[in-house]
Formats: structure tokens, C-alpha cells, sequence
RNA sequence: GUGCCUGUAGCUCAACGGCAGAGCGCUACACUGUGGCUGUAGAGGUUGCGGGUUCGAAACCCGUCAGGCACCCCA
């Protein structure tokens, strides 16, 4: 035991119910996925550290990656994200796409973090972008498709909501309070902080940065005006789409959601389990207007978000909306008889698994007692037996596991009695 | 990178500085052609790892690794 190498700080292994899980989600973000025409990509998993450097923040490149040095001496990164792949990959064939491009991807992503609740070093992640077109409908898709995505899950616009804002609102807002320009990315960061803090240390942290009383209060004032996308065409537009694809409910315009991301430009959005517990995010995103030119490509507007696989798992458990995965190997098992049975039972097998059954055969002679458990603890349903007197007339028994009800019958008759069984 | 907490059987956890235990699970048998239930018995541990204090350490101290929570950050 204690000989045993661990495993790396941060990484998941995924036992048989666990990668159900995974495959679990994978399936319902495709379905969304595809539900609105988006198409399948991917990039590769290890990338020059270039790639990054050249938008992404200090935090991320020094920090926060798997860095190491090939042994050609290039130094080279396990993926913290997907975008700045994608856009290479839509720079490199910029003329010959055919637009809007919509594009989804699932696959693992590793940052070197200090694993904590909902947070490991190497996770799944779905990303989805439109690319081509610069509409407040197109940032409706989007969001339409995370709604889906978590009808899919059985999540409610109770559990959980997606919360809206929108950069350039916030900018006028920023004028008119006289912000100044070089201010407004610490501002940013406070007002993304606020939810964390006591409300009067929120206000003292934010006076010591340097804005005046007045400025405080009308920043207060702005972030608790729900109201305030009324102001903004792209956000009316915007939730008159949702309106119009029925996913109105999950979307709520919440004045302080900021996002971290220093590319996005106009519409952000995040979403939230509603009851709290969960601090993290479930999923965010929002528009991007330059960061094609930043790879090297033609200005190229885009909108879209990525979704963590461990956080929203947790979510998922949490809230008892899981369903319950029973990885079954087999749904029938042909037992062994005896040693002179044995290849017969392989013969059954093989036949029932023409006719498209799973079926297992137990690999040895042992008790019958003892295979009989074993299919009882495998959750197989059927257990098929030929011993000598079943063999002698061409017959097998077939053992209904859940109701215990056992019918000897031809041997050619039982593929289809089992098929109609398990259903 | 920072702070606090935790680490004992496969799992969940007990054990005042003094014999390392329970429940569940596992294996076998009761039940030599049939699982689930029940009963009986059994296996399973260098107490995460390394050092120190002590007559004596699972317990106390130091280090280290891993996990949890919160910072930082959240691409």
C-alpha cells in the first residue's frame, strides 16, 4: 500500500461510475451543442508558451501553467484554455470559413492551482463560440444554449441562474461618475470582489483606492439598479432573443458581474447556483471583439463561454440531480457449469451476442452459487445456465435476475426471450 | 504563493502519552444445479511518509507528502 506511486496533486481518476459521470456530461453538452447547429473541434494539448504570453495575464503564463522544456529545448504548456488556440485555428483559415463559424469543444485543460473545492489541476471543459457576427442575438444563442444545457440537467432557473452585464454599460457608467480610464480595471476587480466582502469594508476598501464619496456612492447606486439594462439597446435586444427562445427565466441582469477577463467587450455573463453554497462560478463567458487581431488575424468579432466539468459535477451531486450511473459491463451473464461445460457456455454466448446482446461469461467453472453473486453484485440481469441436462436437449435456462423466474427453453429461442426482457 | 484544519483496516470513524478497535464492506461455510435475506467463522494495519521528545507515541514537536476550507487568481 504504502509503496504505491501517488497520484499527481490535482489529477482525477476516473473509476467506472466516475467516468460515467464525465460521459454523462460530455452527452448533454453535445446535445445542446448540436440542438443549435454548433460543430465539433479541437485543439492541441500542449502549445508553445508564446501562445498565452501574447494576451493572456502574468498570473496565468508565470503562475498558473504546466510549463517544461521539450527535449529540444522548446518550452512547452499543457493548455490552461482553448481560446487563444481557437482563434489561431480561425485566423489560419480566416478567408475560407464560412461564417458565423459555431464551433464546440470537450476535452482536459491543466493549470497549476491549488486544488480546492471545485477546482483541480486537470479538468474537462466544454468551450462554445459563434464567431462572424456581432449581434445581441448571437450573445442570446449563447446563452440560450447554456439554458439548454442546464434544462438538459434538470437544473431549474430556481437552482441556478445565468447573471448579465454588459461592458459597455458599465463604461458609460463609469463616464458619468468621472472614473478615470486607468482606474477602471482595479474598479472592476472591486466590484467582482463586492459579493465576498461586508458591505461597509467594501466601501472603506474602495474610498482607500481612491474614489471620492460621490463616486462610491453612484457606483453603489449603479450596481444596485436592476433596472439599468433598460439603458442599453444590445442588452433589450438581447432579452427580447432569450424571450423569444423561452429561456427567458435563467437570465437575470445583475450590475455587478464583471468577469476577470481583460478580453471581453460587451456583453458578460456568468452563472450562478442560486442558493449560494457553491462560490464558484458554473460557467461564464461573453463577447470578444479583438482577439483575433491579437493572434495576428483580421479583426473577427466572437461570443462565447466555457464550463468546467468538476464544479458543475459537484453542483449536479449536490443538488441530487444526478441520475444514478450503473456502469453494467453486461446485462447477461452465461455461467460455467462445470469444466466440460466450458466451452459450450462460450458458444452460447457468442450467439446471443449476435443477436446484439452484452453478454459476459463467467471464466471459470465455479459454484453456481458463486456466479449467480457475482451477477447479482455486477447488476447483470439475465443469467443464462447449460448444464448437462439442458446441453442434452439443445436447451439453456434463462434466469430473470430482478424476479428471480427461471425458463428452460430452446437454445435458439432464447435470444429474442432475453431481448424482449432487458427491453 | 499565503493562512487555518485534517490524515488510523477497502469505506465511515473510535482509542486520557500505556494491549490499535467498532460498524459497514470483503472471503469462506451453512446452501455439493441458482444470487438478493439470515447466521457462523475468517482475512485484513510498520496509525500517510521521515526524523525528534519519552521508560513508552496513533496521540506531543519538527519536516515532508496528500486532502479539505478560505485567500490570491479564475484564462
Amino acid at each position: 500500500m504504502k509503496k504505491i506511486i501517488q497520484t499527481i496533486k490535482g489529477t482525477r481518476e476516473f473509476y467506472p461510475e466516475t467516468l460515467a459521470l464525465r460521459n454523462y456530461l460530455f452527452e448533454k453538452v453535445r446535445a445542446a451543442s448540436q440542438a443549435f447547429g454548433y460543430q465539433e473541434y479541437d485543439g492541441p494539448f500542449i502549445e508553445s508558451i508564446d501562445l498565452y504570453a501574447a494576451k493572456s495575464g502574468e498570473e496565468l503564463v508565470k503562475k498558473q501553467s504546466f510549463v517544461f522544456e521539450d527535449r529540444g529545448g522548446e518550452l512547452v504548456t499543457l493548455r490552461p484554455e482553448l481560446t487563444p488556440s481557437l482563434a489561431r485555428m480561425i485566423a489560419a483559415k480566416q478567408n475560407e470559413l464560412t461564417y458565423p463559424v459555431r464551433w464546440w469543444s470537450f476535452g482536459p485543460f491543466w493549470r497549476y492551482e491549488q486544488p480546492q473545492k471545485g477546482r483541480s489541476r486537470e479538468f474537462f471543459q466544454w468551450n462554445i463560440d459563434m464567431l462572424g457576427v456581432n449581434s445581441p442575438e448571437a450573445d442570446a444563442e449563447l446563452i440560450a444554449v447554456a439554458a439548454t444545457f442546464m434544462r438538459s440537467v434538470g437544473l431549474s432557473s430556481e437552482r441556478a441562474q445565468i447573471y448579465v452585464n454588459n461592458r459597455r454599460l458599465m463604461e458609460a457608467q463609469f463616464d458619468a461618475l468621472g472614473i478615470a480610464a486607468e482606474k477602471r480595471m482595479d474598479v472592476s476587480n472591486m466590484i467582482d470582489r463586492r459579493s465576498k466582502m461586508e458591505s461597509a469594508k467594501w466601501d472603506a476598501y474602495v474610498l482607500e483606492f481612491g474614489l471620492t464619496q460621490t463616486q462610491l456612492d453612484g457606483l453603489k447606486d449603479v450596481l444596485g439598479n436592476f433596472d439599468l439594462w433598460k439603458q442599453s439597446d444590445e442588452l433589450t435586444r438581447m432579452f427580447a432573443a432569450l424571450d423569444a427562445m423561452g429561456v427567458r427565466e435563467y437570465v437575470k441582469f445583475v450590475p455587478g458581474v464583471m468577469r476577470g477577463l481583460l478580453y471581453y467587450t460587451g456583453t458578460v455573463f456568468e452563472a450562478f447556483d442560486t442558493s449560494g453554497s457553491l462560490k464558484r462560478s458554473l460557467f461564464g463567458g461573453g463577447r470578444y471583439d479583438n482577439l483575433l487581431a491579437d493572434v495576428g488575424g483580421q479583426p473577427l468579432s466572437g461570443v462565447g463561454f466555457a464550463m468546467g466539468d468538476v464544479g458543475m459535477g459537484i453542483f449536479l451531486q449536490e443538488a441530487g440531480l444526478l441520475p444514478e450511473f450503473l456502469p453494467t459491463p453486461a446485462s447477461v451473464l452465461v455461467t460455467v457449469f462445470d469444466e466440460s461445460m466450458l466451452i459450450k457456455s462460450y458458444a452460447v454466448a457468442a450467439q446471443l451476442r449476435t443477436a446484439g446482446l452484452k453478454v459476459m461469461v463467467f471464466p471459470e467453472p465455479a459454484k453456481l452459487q458463486k456466479q449467480f453473486k457475482f451477477a447479482d453484485k455486477m447488476k447483470m440481469r439475465i443469467a443464462v445456465t447449460v448444464g448437462p441436462d439442458e446441453a442434452a436437449n439443445g436447451q439453456v435456462a434463462v434466469k430473470n435476475l430482478s424476479t428471480g423466474e427461471q425458463v428452460v427453453m430452446k437454445e435458439e429461442e432464447a435470444a429474442d426471450f432475453i431481448q424482449k426482457m432487458v427491453g
